[in-house]
DNA sequence: GTAATAGTGTCTTTGAGACAGTATCTT
DNA sequence: AAGATACTGTCTCAAAGACACTATTAC
């Protein structure tokens, strides 16, 4: 290890190309019965005015890893910070950008809408597209592409963990839950299945408040601090 | 979109100071009732003479993706292509290289010992190390967390999917693919419940051969030619 | 024949799907 | 009381676990 000390006296990174890199983040909220997906227009060349994900360049003297990079772009936009957060895999080579060989690092973020609602309203290049409405925009990059597979991702892990109360604010009931996820999946759920999976995952306890969303009030629940997300061995709708 | 053009005339990706970028890459194989890792001895310094995952850097030339340089890196390694290879995830920070602020691409493959043993016997700086045998040796930089964070996704795969077949030669038995299984789960599993998956993935045919391996000849079996492997909506072992 | 591995039959168990039934709230 | 939403009970169904059983080969 001491070969080391003279080696890195001479090193010097940037006598190598390396290619340019990137983190990006697909950040889900749920609003109006639609799952939405936050889009940035583009303020600088390259393709601005194109709309794409949040996210940029990393800080090697503020970030300590990419999911800071994402953190810290994604609090910039919402002014807060996603209740989850994980890394969906990079994109990489020579002609997804035009300036050459480049590698994204793509995060997947849910955040509850409730949350972030006021800050968001005051940032005119950000925007809540609902991914029905993908289609009318003219996207970056591969941005699409990276979309799409955020999107299969969170609906397969909605499929075996209760992902979608990360969606949710800090309070809900088991019926936002049950609309949360059917508007994840895009299809209707057995009520009773949920509620069966909610209690086995030993992830919530409840409030002791009620809320009166519909005709008879519901019990009101939270995650309980500290407690990770539990994966079940079976799917949902696993026809 | 013309802005672009002005723009990409005057912009120069070496003014930017960028994070070192690594593709690394962990391969398993089964050998000798025991799941193996590859591991490379380093030639040069940082953290020379230590043991590390094959990979290196990315060739802005030749590669068209870190899946290109992966397969690049180990088929140098090898001698032949991996029949399984995703990627793993990435890992990156300013403390886990000393040459600076590094990110390193992690990818993670199965190989058949019979396919490679040959290669890999002429090559002196490259070793398959039983993962129970890991603790004995010095490992580059984080190389031993990636290894962890390959061999629970392996595992974790292997309760949803067949991908232990991936680690056998072109044409197997039923009892192969339950000893591969077993060795990567480190306990055993119902013979009965491997078979009723492996007819219900449809992703193999007979070969009409058998082979002698045990008392009674067993059927040959190889996977279907273009058929994707099958994910399954239940897990194994899922108490 | 025996021993050993290959392969099948079938009962139990677990947890999702379906849906009827009861409880509580607002009007 | 009526209507709506919250919540529960319980039957069915699919697939894994367990394990006994039969089949084929080597000796």
């Amino acid at each position: 290890m001491t070969a080391d000390v003279d080696y890195l006296n001479r090193y010097d990174a940037s006598r190598f190309p390396s290619p340019l890199v990137t983190v990006d983040s697909v950040l889900f909220t749920l609003h109006q019965q639609s799952l939405c997906v936050l889009l940035v227009e583009r303020a600088a060349p390259p393709q601005q005015g194109l709309w794409g994900l949040p996210g940029g360049f990393i800080d090697m003297q503020q970030d300590d890893g990419t999911r800071a990079t994402a953190l810290r772009k994604l609090t910039e936009k919402t002014g807060i910070v996603p209740s989850w957060l994980e890394e969906l895999g990079t994109v990489s080579g020579p002609g997804r950008d035009p300036r050459g060989w480049s590698l994204t690092v793509a995060w997947f973020a849910l955040i509850a809408w409730e949350d972030c609602e006021p800050h968001i309203a005051t940032v005119s290049d950000a925007r809540w597209v609902p991914v029905e409405q993908l289609g009318d925009y003219a996207l970056a990059f591969d941005h699409g592409d990276i979309i799409q597979m955020a999107l299969s991702r969170l609906r397969q892990k909605t499929m075996y963990s209760l992902l979608p109360v990360y969606a949710l604010p800090a309070c809900f009931t088991h019926g936002q839950l049950q609309e949360a996820t059917e508007i994840i999946l895009g299809q209707p759920i057995q009520r009773k299945s949920l509620i069966r999976r909610f209690e086995a995952s030993g992830m919530f306890e409840e409030t002791g408040e009620s809320a009166a969303t519909g005709a008879r009030k519901a019990r009101l629940w939270r995650r309980k601090p500290g407690v990770d997300i539990h994966l079940f061995s079976r799917n949902l709708l696993a026809d």
